[in-house]
DNA sequence: CATGAATGAGGTTTCATTCAT
DNA sequence: CATGAATGAAACCTCATTCAT
């Protein structure tokens, strides 16, 4: 894996810049950052942002890549911490995530990350995506690790059923709690938490 | 004499506008559309889509409801065909909801869902949310009449597991598929589908 | 002097365009009236408009020169019933005026008199202008009853007076009142045409 | 090589733009500027006005205001150069004013007062009322010192005398002159003038 | 290096007018 | 006769980008 282009320090301004696009990234969604904004929020003139980027775009992606790095896996070191059964330690794991994912800039940060990021900045995409299938692999391990100690079902799909859990709570944390579509179908958000997970681990036990 | 400049259609014209308006929109975005390109795909003036509809947003917010409407009930009338045990025809409506979330039409709208519409066009966001939720209790129903019959078990929360699967499948052929995060990951598509619902059906099945 | 072309009496449909004209013409200022909004409120199309008139000004002309026709002189009328010295007749019929040219349609009339009317309406303001000159010769005539019967200095001329008077009156109020200009420079209106009278009278009756 | 396609002027465009903004205003008012004008005729390009102002108000409201303040004095300096008896200056003052509004200017100012800034821009109003109140104070005082010195009555009202001639004067030079209605009276323009300043010095007199 | 100045392309909306029925 | 349908020519404004200094 090669080194990635924003980790050699660069000057002060452009850093400013890329704060302040990071900021009003995550305030107004990736379409409705104008320059303007991000040169007076950084204290420069907007010709500058041209002397370090080759425009909106390379500012707007480059931000996104640095932001990236600052929020290395958190969680994943989470686990290494808690003991007990395999069952307890991924309960533990899947909360944590959920707690994550319903903090306001991980909703934006869903949103951005489908909207535009997806479609027009592939390498920031593929580094995001690296990150979310370790979460599925670190899911996928502490199964495994239940299957071997007899707590977990050997004819289960480890990978898969990772990928089931941690798609449902991202995805019931982004519209449930993000888009409010509890308006819609109220569940509290704790139980709905916890009733995810009971129902995934229900899936992996042995007996009932 | 010359072809007349003009010709009356008053009833096709506000469907090929909105029918114009629907292609763009999946094609670009909600936000990039364009009035003047509506109006020069639909073989009409600008001016003329103010005679049909208040303004930009009343064109795509009824043009996006009118579509809703009509795939809304496909899936339902889906379910009622089929029978047999409740396992079976969970898993046939299961698999024809992820079929038709691999359509690609389907990506671009949770895409425009999620970016725009989400925060934008509240009527709509709110238009969808309920058929959504309509998808839920068309599987909770389906979980329900198991556990009635003895063939699922009596201790799941129906409601919370229809949430599951569905936001799992959703989330699933988002970013699998049609955001192709099958290159971080790989795994077959249509294994995939099997694998998340076996799992699912898993945690419901009395005995393994 | 040709008969006036409104006055063969026209269809009901252009009388009510012309009515609705008015109003909206009274309510918003000649610049500021819509075709759609003469329409609906006349209960007619757009298009019907121009089977009657051959466009916008058209419809407005003629509008304003119909309404001209009615208001005609009920201030003249006034004077002849008066009696009592020249003063006592000259005091009654300015204060009349005054408090004509209070009514907040008089300021609305002025305000289009001048702010279209006169440049793109030569023929209503004609009209209008020869019905103002009336004004001028009555207060002249009564100046020179008075100058006749010796109540009146002999070296005035009369004329002239009754130009200085008329216009001081129709401008303070279109200032002073209308456009509240008493704002700037506070005076109260009942005061101000009784002060604007005294000095005028001043410089005509033989001694103080 | 090629002549450069714009040059930098930032000290002259403002100004060039007021000018022509101005000098557009005069000749189509208020209402019937358009910003593609202004730009032409400055010989910029339309967003170069909002680099200036920061909209179409704005920019008409600062160049009206910038005229005004240009011209306010220029009458009062009048009064201080002129001496005499207190009816002489007052007589050269008002034949100064007289000729000052029989600029064509004038007639177009008082028309785009009337017909859209009274109601539109009241700040740009506010400035000229005050503009026009400090000539009625100018004459007013002219008054009142013709009477401390014994020359005029002394129970004339001063204030409402100074507002009946300068009413007189504005109204009578616009409509008069400025719109023509010497057709309907005819009367020689300055004849008029000596006529108007004549009768209102009569009632301020002490003896005929 | 840094920036203010300047631009051009494009956006939505309004509205008087014409056309087809 | 009457009208709804359709239009084109503006209008104001935004903004990413380039240029001159």
């Amino acid at each position: 894996m090669n080194r990635r282009r924003w980790q050699r320090k660069p000057d002060e301004r452009p850093l400013a810049l890329m704060n302040s696009a990071m900021k009003l990234l995550l305030a107004r969604g990736y379409g409705r950052v104008s320059l303007d904004e991000v040169a007076a929020d950084a204290g420069v003139s907007k010709a500058t942002v041209y002397h370090y980027f080759s425009g909106k775009d390379d500012l707007l992606t480059r931000s996104l890549s640095q932001r990236m790095a600052d929020k290395q896996d958190e969680i994943d070191r989470h686990v290494a911490r808690s003991g007990g059964s395999a069952a307890k330690r991924l309960q533990s794991y899947l909360t944590a995530f959920w707690a994550r994912n319903l903090r306001p800039q991980a909703g934006l940060w869903q949103q951005m990350l489908v909207s535009e990021i997806a479609t027009d900045a592939p390498e920031v995409f593929a580094a995001w995506a690296r990150g979310f299938v370790a979460r599925w692999q670190s899911v996928e391990k502490l199964i495994r690790e239940g299957q071997r100690s007899g707590e977990f079902r050997r004819d289960v799909d480890a990978h898969a059923a990772a990928r089931t859990i941690i798609s449902s709570l991202t995805h019931q944390s982004l519209f449930h709690v993000h888009f409010r579509m509890h308006r819609f179908a109220p569940y509290h958000r704790d139980r709905l938490c916890d009733a995810l997970i009971n129902q995934f681990l229900r899936g992996l036990r042995k007996h009932s």
